[in-house]
DNA sequence: AATGAATGAGGTTTCATTCAT
DNA sequence: GATGAATGAAACCTCATTCAT
């Protein structure tokens, strides 16, 4: 029987903390496998090019962001009670699996935009959960792609605040603003006839 | 701007067009050369490297998304107008200036985030126009950089889906859309069933 | 051969057929190991190197080749007949062991040319008959060694063709005709316009 | 203006004589810059690959040998004349363009095989002197292809063991022996006892 | 004996930058 | 100013060989 200790998950953690730290390209081979403590050579007995190594990452990684909000979300069907679970499931993913929420954020931003075909499943969930809250009526009917990438927007900006520590607020405080405003965005409600707007902009 | 010699911008066009299709890193010096039909020495003779030329690009290109936006604004003091007409220079600029726009919120995000310091102008001018709401009262009161942060990402998440040609909404519409749904993140007013979300916010 | 062991042969087989194909260097000893159902490792248990390897299975094909010529010799001593039953040993090997025909062609011509020491010892055979013919004195006298190297080379361009399937006769005809141009090249007798090429022979 | 002084010749001899000793395979990148007194760097910027490096070398042998061979053949029609003057052409250019002769012969039988589609010109054009022999009367009937791989095949071995130093004999004598070795296997006449070759073929 | 993960030297190729012209 | 051949460090990757199991 042969060495079962498999370095691949150690080439795997360094991958993961590297590409995030410097992106995709900026990480070498040799960074990798310095990082890992194996050999250059260790790392294509896994996988067949870093490239692949950055894909497998980012697929692993989402099937485990995905699993992580699943477990959040109620098992009930009020889409508002959903969209708060997915938004805290989404806080607390950033905070238990920081490094592998940055990683996922930055290679969806940019580096695996095309190479990656299965769209970001989290925002796929989210999708689902707007759509399941328009047809119950409790969120205005709007394109549910547009919607669901605003309220990532939202929440992707927000995380990378409170991460950077510029905010001056605390994580629970930040969380219900949170919520509130992307409520804000999918809720219906009578907002922004022009008159309006002014009479509650004075408010 | 004085055009110190043509060949600079040509240089800067083919990074520009370059640097926003495939990234910064994976843009070879040879294919800037290329593109802009002049020599690999020539780069050099204009800038001192291959990140001095990604940062005045960037740079360049923020003081006239930073310009543009000007224009835009009204000169009256009414943010919930300012706000309007930032949002709608937002969008004017994506489409007028398509190439420097999706450079800068690649760049942006990505592989300048650490390098270039001048923080995102067009971000600065949005949080003064939030803080201003908030002074007026027209907005509520909120962490501005969270405040601007979320609004940028609603409305780079927008423009992205409007640019993929994702959204089977028109022009006009997504706009407007868009307006609103900024409006609702910054406005005060008792939105969303508040019984509900206080009490999940004790939870 | 008394099989030492089953792997051995699987991994002497795989290397003549890959050796053949892509020639040794191309072979990677995990192509080899893979095609014939082994670890890598248990190569090196039966070999202390590929190039030993390669050596070993030139010397067995060599043998293997000499084994098979030397069955088809008459034991009569007639230089023609010895030689007419050479070739005809030769394209019988050529069918019959085919890879290992096309193997130690390849490996003579190229990549072992050095390494291998024994002289081919199929040519070493045919220099005899042809020794043993000019003694006799039914072939002309001419250096042995270039004598035996035109006859092969005859021979395995003739094969050569025969296998690549461009030659428009069968497979007797070309026996026949090849026999026939080989005693032509090595027989004496007034050939091809006496005048000239006798005047020349004489210079 | 740049540099004229062009190092692509110092590559190109330097990885003839390489390959040639050594192999294509067996020459790296590294051997080839250091014996042309360049960086490694400077073989790319001349050839896109090691590969491509190889396949110019052997186009451009190629054709050397074949206008060499083109200069020697007479103006008139005589193919024993054009024959003749094609072996000793042949013969001159192993001695005159010793490594060019010596890459082409190794890399036509091993590395290059199947990846250069010109068929060794040198070759077609002894075809054609064989064809238009066919037509005179000269030669005797036989698939042309054969009879000129049978000649080259030769021709190879000839002076194969005549750079070799294996041969006793002078330069000009085996000169003679193969011109008339090469008429032998062309020229008609009945040659080799007829009846015997019928009878051992049953054999 | 057999395995195959691991090694690490070394291979090919890329590319930002320099510099003679 | 402009050129592009040249550089060489460093990137990605390969592969014969070793060795713990």
């Amino acid at each position: 029987m042969p060495r079962v200790s498999s370095k691949k998950e150690l080439v795997v953690a360094a991958a993961l903390s590297l590409f995030r730290q410097k992106g995709i390209r900026a990480t070498t081979t040799k960074d990798i496998a310095r990082r890992a403590g194996v050999s250059e050579g260790t790392i294509y007995r896994h996988f067949a090019s870093k490239d692949e190594l950055a894909a497998y990452i980012f697929e692993r990684t989402e099937t485990l962001f995905f699993r992580f909000l699943s477990s959040w979300l109620p098992a009930s069907g009020d889409a508002t009670d959903m969209l708060r679970q997915y938004i805290r499931g989404f806080f607390a993913f950033s905070r238990k699996h920081h490094k592998h929420y940055s990683f996922i954020v930055a290679a969806y931003q940019t580096e695996l935009r095309k190479s990656v075909q299965s769209r970001m499943k989290p925002q796929t969930m989210l999708e689902r959960i707007i759509r399941h809250g328009q047809v119950q009526g409790s969120f205005r009917l709007m394109d549910t792609r547009l919607a669901s990438a605003m309220v990532l927007g939202v929440l992707i900006q927000t995380v990378f605040h409170l991460k950077t520590g510029q905010l001056a607020v605390n994580f629970s405080d930040v969380l219900l603003e949170t919520e509130q405003t992307c409520l804000r965005i999918l809720q219906n409600g009578a907002r922004h006839h022009p008159e309006q707007s002014n009479e509650e902009a004075d408010t």
